[in-house]
RNA sequence: GGCCCCAUCGUCUAGCGGUUAGGAUCCAUGGUUUUCAUCCAUGUUACAGGAGUUCAAUUCUCCUUGGGGUCACCA
């Protein structure tokens, strides 16, 4: 059974490349009937809050991620790395290192000086004086100091490392006791049974320490994937300053989740020509084989259209509850459908969607100064007093069709073009020269608001 | 600097020795629309450079150049 892992440390928001690597782990274990399981790396207690782990849930669960069973957090884990750093000291694979802080350093300035590799150099790999006093022995592990050390990625291929050029006795545990990455890492993907390791390829050069940790234990070792990083505009790998790297900005910011996972599901991976990915075939077709071993530049231009289709596909009732977190609460049906009908094409994110329709619904307080100099000129007002007089009498106004018929009936009897009346009609509903079809708003509006608006239009733009 | 990775339109990508180098996005133009948007159609734009291998290289090899990642008692 395939299992894959996603492993972040909790010092901040569920970040977007983060979620790539999450979706590629997630999807990777779907398609295979597999696990997806979560692991909080939260042993750096300065770095590490309770509120980040919870950030990263919530944008989880936004997407519709699930992680299988329980989380596991190694912060909670201390004694099962505690057993393994005895049983390789025991076993003579690890050893105590009294090297203190400032030996160390003075080491890799001479090596700097003698523009050598700075590398740890063994001085208590096989000590068997008595040690120093006065310093908190970190542990080493022995690491094989000539040789290859080959990663075979998913990705990239048989990736070949000499042990010379770029092992050296790694600290395993810090004087403190506690232990650090590298070998946690290594433990827990063995223990929790993680078979495919999917994350970014900043972790391809840490990879062979890890093999030599999971070597030193004896645990079977992992597929590796290691998946290109994102870039920014500049090419440089995406942070923090980037702006909008946190997941759940794009939430606030009017995008659907299906959209967000299906802009990320294309950066790096591809399945020929096709663009639009559901849930159900991003898990059907996903295979890692096919991602890309070039980093990707993030640019949010295929979002914004990803995001655009996604919204014209949605239901109109569940687009009703998704605007309520952009305070737009629609309640009567039949003009919630012709309202959201009308607006949805025009809508790139669900904010312009709340922005287009407050101006469908709220009446206009001020006009276009160019509109109404383009709209309002020469019988535009005579116009319009005909067709609210003949709106005035119409027996049946409901859909669309209703007001169209009155339109009609005023362009054919004046002998006007379609645009004589829609014009101005349209600054004087909505205060400007573009909106959606004037039958549907006026469908929306009802007989009352439309006169009402055409009415404060002549009044407030007579002179 | 050492080690490692990468290199097709501006961007996301297809291509797995022989193609008019394809799709998407963006941009431009035209059509549809009473407006704007949608939608449809059309168009501009790419194999980093140089050596090989081969009848034939975008594709394989090497070099150069360029970009990126990583080198902790951080994860």
């Amino acid at each position: 059974m395939v299992v894959t892992r996603f492993a972040p440390s909790p010092t901040g928001y569920l970040h977007i490349g983060g979620l790539r690597t999450a979706l590629f782990s997630y999807l990777w274990a779907k398609k295979n009937g597999g696990k997806f399981v979560l692991r909080i790396e939260d042993t750096d207690k300065a770095r590490n809050s309770n509120e980040a782990t919870q950030a990263i849930l919530e944008a989880f669960a936004w997407l519709g991620l699930e992680a299988d069973g329980d989380i596991t957090y190694q912060s909670k884990r201390s004694d099962i790395y505690a057993k393994y750093i005895k049983q390789l000291l025991d076993e003579g694979k690890a050893y105590k290192c009294y090297m203190s802080r400032e030996e160390l350093d003075t080491l890799r300035e001479t090596q700097m000086a003698n523009k050598e590799r700075t590398k740890y150099d063994g001085k208590y790999r096989d000590f068997k004086g008595t040690p120093p006093e006065g310093v908190e022995p970190v542990i080493r592990i022995k690491a094989p100091i000539s040789g290859e050390i080959i990663v075979h990625d998913g990705v990239k291929g048989d990736v070949v490392f000499q042990a010379e050029d770029i092992l050296d006795d790694f600290v395993i545990a810090r004087a403190d006791g506690s232990p650090t990455y590298n070998f946690v890492v290594a433990i827990d993907d063995a223990l929790m049974g993680i078979n495919e390791v999917i994350r970014g390829d900043d972790h391809l050069s840490n990879t062979p320490k890890q093999i030599v940790v999971y070597e030193a234990l004896g645990f079977d070792i992992p597929k590796f994937y290691h998946v290109p990083m994102i870039h920014n505009q500049q090419g440089k790998k995406l942070s923090k300053r980037d702006g909008a790297t946190d997941v759940m900005e794009y939430k606030a910011m009017g995008y659907l989740p299906e959209a967000l996972l299906n802009f990320l599901v294309r950066l790096g991976w591809s399945h020929g020509d096709q663009e639009i990915f559901s849930m159900d075939e991003m898990k059907a077709l996903f295979d890692p084989k096919d991602i890309n071993k070039s980093a990707s530049i993030y640019n949010t231009e295929k979002l914004d259209w990803l995001n655009a289709h996604y919204i014209k596909n949605t239901p109109n009732d569940e687009l009703v509850e998704l605007l309520l977190d952009f305070d737009i609460v629609l309640t009567s049906h039949d003009k919630k459908e012709i309202l959201l009908d009308a607006l949805k094409e025009r809508a790139k994110t669900l904010k312009e969607l709340a922005t287009l329709s407050r101006e469908v619904i709220t009446t206009p307080s001020e006009y276009d100064a160019k509109a109404v100099k383009k709209a309002f000129k020469g019988n535009a007002f005579e116009v319009l007093e005909n067709f609210a007089a003949k709106l005035n009498a119409a027996d049946t106004l409901h859909l669309p069709a209703d007001y169209h018929h009155v339109m009609e009936s005023v362009v054919n009897e004046m002998e006007i073009g379609f645009g004589k009346i829609g014009n101005p009609l349209r600054v004087a509903l909505l205060g400007k020269m573009s909106g959606p079809g004037l039958d549907a708003v006026m469908a929306i509006l009802g007989r009352d608001e439309t006169l009402l608006r055409i009415q404060n239009a002549i009044k407030a733009n007579a002179n």
